[in-house]
DNA sequence: GACAGTCTGTGCGTTAGCGAACATAAGCGG
DNA sequence: CCGCTTATGTTCGCTAACGCACAGACTGTC
């Protein structure tokens, strides 16, 4: 009873590490209402204050939740991949949030409609309890993001935000522009062609026009800040069925 | 059946948002398990990592979320007062949080035990929906203080926190060393000074060893960046019920 | 294979905030 | 009233990041 087939054979729902958490029973019960999208680079999940009809499951994406201020400049709030759901706002109840989502690296994900999430969510079960984790571990990230823009330096920031978008993806390469980078940091372009030439000089990634290859993942380990590892460690306390994957 | 009477007779739970938005019934059940405790300034509600036996909240006491890194810096995540409950963690689900809370301006609160509120959060009814979406509220002022942090200028950043402070207290004073507020900031000492020093010269505030009186509050509010309304919109808009009080 | 568009590198001057050191000043206990 | 402690004010040099301007360099297209 699968009413939208995978577009590609590989693809199944069960790469979002969240739905592969879910017993089989719940599993089952969301499977038919799980729909496989496309979310193409830079395409919009949700915009500040708009009502959001699904909640979205990446696989093989990366969305990053952000923040565009009035005068245009904007910051990243929080990331996420194959480990999380986008739009919390909906099992929260504020249906809406301030923020935007939009796609950082392209790939795929699947959708459910909010009312099937919501009904499940509403029985109080494990899907519930998953999310209201993962939702803690989310609340981490960004609270970590406020002390890391706070506290640390562009290249220190780089480099958490390199591993935690690699950390959500399968491969060791990224798609993005410098410029983009600079968005989600909410600094200058030129700061993070400053920050990203050092990390390249020192060998620990290689980037050309739009794509980031990283190189030495150890060495980028020792030079991030702090604020990685308590991500990473929160999100791996709060969802060990998630950190085994 | 009330087991703590006030210790003051003007004291009710009430006098907590969350608490006066219960429906008679749920706060009936949770009356009994209600205990009064006085919040001491800087006194620690919980550390990172300790699991907590309560949660709070706060009556006329603000207690601050922050964060300590290891060289000793800190930030303040969020603050919670009158509107809120402090320790999330235990009905998310996760125990514990790597942020620590502290008391930053004393008053009273009231506590209650863990399992109380468990249990009642389990059943799924107006606690689990209120509690979910003051999360969300929460959520928010922590999202917004990560944009501050990027963004904005000092004077900004005192700006935002004094307003969200008199938020969370029935007075226009606050009892608060240019010292803590730099903590909270996560800034320098002198730069509180300097910017508070401003804004004292333009008479929208008083402050002398530790106390800050507002005297122009609107004048406040023209000059505070808009991350104070995007926050206090989202409170009142989330939690309509706190918002008319 | 030339061109347009995009991405990246670089070099200014400017500024906010830092770190440290030190000077006043206000409250408090004896 | 004196002296200690704590809070606030002020200075100075330093650095990271900013804003701006422009120069390559790569890529896809006609």
């Amino acid at each position: 009873m699968i009413r939208n087939p995978p577009l590609s054979a590989e693809h199944s729902p069960r790469q979002n590490h969240l739905l592969a958490a879910l017993p089989a029973t719940v599993y089952d019960r969301l499977l038919p209402h799980l729909e496989q999208v496309p979310l193409n680079l830079a395409r919009s999940i949700y915009e500040s204050g708009t009502e959001q009809e699904y909640v979205f499951f990446p696989t093989t994406s990366i969305v990053s939740l952000l923040y565009v201020m009035q005068d245009g400049s904007s910051a990243e709030i929080a990331v996420v991949g194959n480990e999380g759901v986008v739009g919390i706002a909906l099992f929260m109840g504020g249906e809406t949030t301030p923020s935007r989502a939009v796609v950082q690296s392209a790939g795929e994900g699947y959708r459910l409609r909010s009312v099937a999430l919501k009904s499940e969510f509403g029985h109080g079960g494990d899907l519930q309890h998953l999310l209201l984790r993962y939702t803690q571990a989310l609340i981490t990230q960004m609270a970590q993001t406020a002390v890391c823009n706070r506290h640390h330096a562009v290249e220190q920031q780089l480099c958490r935000w390199l591993l935690l978008s690699l950390d959500r993806l399968a491969s060791n390469e990224l798609v993005m522009t410098q410029e983009l980078i600079a968005n989600m940091l909410g600094v200058r372009r030129e700061g993070v062609t400053e920050a990203a030439g050092k990390l390249q000089e020192e060998g620990m990634i290689h980037y050309s026009r739009g794509k980031i290859t990283v190189l030495d993942r150890p060495k980028l380990e020792a030079r991030v800040c702090e604020c990685y590892a308590v991500v990473k460690r929160e999100y791996d306390r709060l969802l060990p069925e998630i950190a085994a994957a």
